[in-house]
RNA sequence: GGGCAUUUAGCUCAGCUGGUUAGAGCGUUUGAUUCACAUUCAAAAGGUCGCAGGUUCGAAUCCUGCAAUGCCCACCA
């Protein structure tokens, strides 16, 4: 017998856990199935985490992906599944960079340290500073108990990544989904780059939409919130049926209004345009609208090329063409100018106040400039031959695009979404999803794998070559002075390869059966084994920025899906609903919580209480509320110990001796099946609370305190604790294994026993018999209670049980010992005693003799309370079951149902009257 | 402007495909006790399930409308 401290404290036991079941090796999967933890033919469970950004802390949201996904793997790991939970960190291109660049500035004096110490120093102190974060990010996924693998660490930037990177790039380029385009793309001039459509956040703020005519003789007036871009307009858009225009539609008129040269502005109808906003009529802006752009390209597929006249440049001031008088002033500074020249020719006929909604860049936080530019793009429309015929719907070598390929796999459930009711917004991205621009000038990523030939003489020289591996030649002149492309990919390109690239694709696939990383010890690789992977678990917030981006392309590439299921958690807010963040300072530190509560109890504070795609509210009482659950199981193994001869780890189901015997085993039994169900159903909160009211009121309130009365309980107590622990082990893997060690010894992890088998369930009956007991002891407490008899150890109690006296008297014990009562009767027939007080519980009457303390007006208004609590009852059923309609129709169990409830409580009622005139 | 979600006890939230006298945790009130745990135990109070209609024998649950709140998307210049 061995005794534990008192209470369970968490820093003393949870890094020496981890180390251990790190070095015990079962997170990989190889390992599992070498000592035979794990089957060799068993079904593989596979995720992929989420990379976090390299120099990135961990938060909140951190803390909740890897508790539900570790949740996940323990699980299946338990289950006997081959389970894979791969690992990596993201190297957040733009977030890296400029994070370097800044400490480089503020740090070492540098005043622009990209110009002074040139691509590769610089890169390489990015380098460093990422290499130096890693270790943080990793220690501290350590330390929320995950069960990851870390033998398979991948990182978006290795050399692994970037082969899977340029591989698929060529591809796609081969095929003509990747090309190079000068297209109007979201400059952040802060930044000097480009960044994605999904990159923008939109900011309201107020703005004037000034209405005015070009020139004194141009016909229609138009409307814009923007006018120094209308230097470069070079058409007017109506809607094709408007009257007032329609007459004007394919003239051009020639207006000077002060750019660099004249502007030959062409009626143009479009059907997009609102005849009922501003004038019902657009000033054309192909180089600075994303949309005019759009128009442009339609007119030119027309025949028709309006022309697109730059007047802003990359460094965000107007340019030559945009006239003397404006050249190198900012966007404010010339839309001030060009108003007040407006106003002083007369041709501003109204300001209005508006609200205009500006895209500003997320990641360098200012507003970002709509500007034409040769880019890199991945193109959402244009077909291609599946690869494959892994997709339902789309066979091998049928044309599809990007676009019905995202939007078949939802469609056709070979991706799930929890909750659903993401799908919906899933496919309306796709529908508005426009060509991705993947190219950003920034130097901390996945160098666009193109080179040109500078010198070439020949016409196809001046042709990219995009080729895996640095082509030393150029293939049309032989020359050998080839530059790369500067650009770096859009850091999502490289994340929507995860599942697989980090799996060893291409490598894997192409050397099947060579030793290293990504090839599974049993010929085949792990690409073969693990993809796609079973559940990709996130945050619902990088839906666009990831998991559709992994879906388009894995689809793409494969010709498969990157997951089967997705879930999608809620983000971590604050007691009040709000965000966390520095500024308001709200933040909760995972890794505090972990110092004052442990990991478990933090672990616990994520999943239970929460639903998916819902926010989670969290406050730092809620995580101690799981401290105390935690100690609560530290206790109840703490009694058990105390109570058990040799505790046996293959614990055996041990013969009910008792009544209450066999409701604990039916009560555990019942939860095994839940958790099973609820977890594969990730229903992860309700199963833990489930997990929780078992532990907390069934066994210790109640089994544990029987236990006391009964004695004798070594077997079933160790039967109990030892299954308990196994079920609580994937959502407290800290405390579950610290209790299995010091019951068990060191022979075993926790970690890798079997999760426990409900066996059949077993009658029914034995639960309703001591639900009965379970009653009678909460009536006579709450009398004790009301009486103020709480002390009072004389107690005695006659039970009228009729046809139920069986049953009472198999617990009879244990409702003396928990009521604490000194004398107990169960009779069939039993009259109140005349000094005791009553109630009516199941139909059975219990008499709780007072001893001449019964004060009677008391008891009458006790009596009233409860007789007309089940008047009302009594009567809404007698009126249900008088009504025909619900006869006839309800289902004939309803029925019996209800007319039971209704014998029940006219029973009691009959009962609690004749108590109540037995006072008078 | 479009879409999605939320609205249930003081607080945080469960309530699956319609059939409970609507639940949990925290908090509150009252009481107990040091024999696993005060990070404990017992008992109690507390809700016309946002509002208004409708479908149905029966609605917190389904439908419609409205309101409030939050989020996402969008080319009203």
């Amino acid at each position: 017998m061995k005794e534990l401290p008192k209470t369970y404290e968490p820093d003393k036991y949870e890094d020496a856990i981890y180390r251990r079941s790190e070095e015990s090796g079962f997170f990989n999967p190889d390992v599992c199935v070498e000592k035979g933890v794990t089957a060799p033919d068993a079904p593989p469970f596979s995720m992929a985490l989420p990379p976090p950004n390299v120099t990135g802390t961990l938060h909140m949201g951190h803390a909740t992906m890897l508790a539900i996904q570790d949740i996940m793997a323990r699980y299946h790991r338990m289950k006997g599944e081959r389970t894979l939970w791969l690992p990596g960190t993201d190297h957040a291109a733009v977030a890296t960079e400029s994070k370097v660049e800044a400490l480089l500035i503020s740090e070492e004096g540098y005043a622009k340290p990209k110009q002074e110490l040139g691509r590769e120093a610089f890169l390489e102190r990015v380098r460093q500073f990422a290499q130096a974060s890693h270790d943080t990010i990793v220690t501290q996924s350590k330390k929320m108990g995950s069960s990851l693998d870390w033998s398979r660490e991948a990182y978006t930037l290795d050399e692994e990544r970037n082969l899977a990177v340029r591989t698929v790039f060529k591809l796609m380029y081969d095929e003509g989904l990747i090309y190079r385009g000068y297209r109007v793309v979201n400059w952040s001039v802060k930044g000097q780059s480009t960044c994605s459509d999904d990159e923008l956040v939109y900011v309201e703020r107020p703005g004037k939409l000034y209405y005015f005519k070009y020139g004194p003789d141009f016909p229609i007036t138009i409307a814009t919130t923007r006018p120094e871009t209308k230097l470069g307009d070079t058409a007017v858009a109506v809607h094709p049926e408007d009257e007032r225009y329609q007459k004007f539609i394919g003239q051009i008129f020639t207006v000077d209004v002060g750019a660099a040269k004249p502007l030959a502005i062409k009626i143009i109808a479009d059907p997009g345009i609102d005849p009922e906003f501003g004038t019902g009529a657009l000033g054309v802006t192909p180089a600075h609208s994303p949309t005019d752009f759009e128009m442009y390209l339609r007119e030119k597929a027309r025949g028709n090329d309006i022309g697109l006249i730059p007047v802003i440049g990359e460094d965000g001031r107007m340019t030559q063409a945009a006239g003397a008088a404006y050249q190198g002033l900012t966007v404010e500074e010339a839309r001030a100018k060009f108003v007040e020249w407006l106003r002083l020719r007369g041709l501003l006929e109204k300001e209005a106040d508006t609200v205009q909604n500006v895209g500003t860049s997320d990641r360098f936080k200012d507003v970002v400039e709509p500007l034409p530019k040769t880019q890199w793009f991945v193109d959402v429309n244009k077909a291609f031959p599946m690869k494959g015929d892994k997709i339902a719907g789309i066979k091998a070598g049928e044309n599809t695009t990007l676009k019905e390929a995202m939007h078949a796999v939802v469609k056709n459930g070979q991706v799930k979404i929890v909750p659903e009711r993401f799908e919906a917004t899933y496919f309306h991205w796709i529908d508005n999803l426009r060509d991705w621009c993947i190219s950003r000038q920034i130097w901390f990523g996945h160098q666009i794998p193109v080179w040109y030939c500078a010198s070439g003489p020949k016409p196809e020289c001046r042709r990219p070559i995009v080729e895996v591996e640095a082509p030393a030649e150029c293939p049309h002149c032989g020359a050998r002075q080839l530059e790369q492309d500067p650009d770096t990919l859009d850091t999502w390109f490289s994340s929507g390869l995860w599942t697989f690239s980090t799996l060893g694709w291409p490598a894997a696939k192409a050397m099947e059966g060579d030793a290293g990383t990504g090839t599974a010890r049993d010929g085949r690789t792990d690409f073969e084994v693990y993809h796609p992977t079973s559940v990709l678990e996130t945050g619902y917030d990088i839906l666009f920025f990831w998991v559709a981006r992994m879906i388009l392309m894995t689809t793409y590439a494969l010709g498969d899906v990157p997951f089967k299921t997705v879930y999608l958690h809620g983000l971590v807010r604050d007691e009040q609903g709000r965000k966390m963040s520095k500024s308001l300072g709200n933040i909760i530190d995972p890794l505090d919580m972990i110092a004052r509560y442990g990991t478990d109890a933090t672990r616990l504070s994520l999943v239970l209480g929460t639903t998916p795609g819902n926010d989670v509210k969290l406050s730092e009482e809620k995580i101690a509320g799981f401290r105390n659950f935690t100690n609560k199981l530290w206790n109840i193994a703490r009694f058990m110990l105390l109570n058990t001869e040799e505790p046996k780890s293959a614990a055996v189901r041990p013969l009910p001796a008792t009544l209450s015997d066999r409701w604990i085993l039916h009560r555990l039994d019942a939860t095994i099946a839940e958790a099973t169900r609820g977890i594969e159903q990730y229903n992860f909160s309700a199963v833990g609370e489930r997990l929780r009211d078992f532990t907390w009121n069934e066994l210790a309130d109640w089994y544990l305190e029987i236990a006391k009365i009964e004695g004798g309980k070594s077997a079933i107590l160790n039967y109990v604790l030892n299954t308990l622990l196994k079920l609580w082990h994937p959502y407290m893997p800290f405390v579950t294994e610290a209790i299995w060690r010091e019951v068990y010894g060191d022979g075993g992890l926790l970690m890798v026993e079997r999760y426990p088998e409900a066996p059949a369930a077993p009658d029914a009956g034995d639960v309703q018999a001591f639900a009965l007991a379970q009653s009678i002891i909460t009536g006579i407490r709450s009398l004790r209670a009301a009486y103020r008899l709480e002390s009072n150890k004389n107690l005695s109690v006659v039970i009228n049980a009729g046809e139920r006296a069986r049953e009472i008297e198999e617990g009879a014990a244990v409702i003396a010992g928990l009521a604490r009562l000194k004398n107990l009767t169960v009779a069939r027939q039993a009259k109140k005693p005349a000094t005791a007080v009553g109630f009516v519980e199941q139909g059975v009457e219990v008499f709780l003799d007072l001893m001449g303390v019964v004060d009677t007006a008391k008891e009458k208004e006790r009596l009233e309370k409860e007789i007309a609590t089940v008047s009302p009852y009594v009567d809404s059923l007698r009126k249900k079951l008088a009504d025909e309609q619900f006869v006839r129709n309800a289902p004939a169990a309803v029925v019996a149902a209800e007319r039971q409830k209704l014998s029940d409580a006219e029973a009691k009622r009959a009962k609690l009257t004749e108590q109540l005139l037995s006072l008078l």
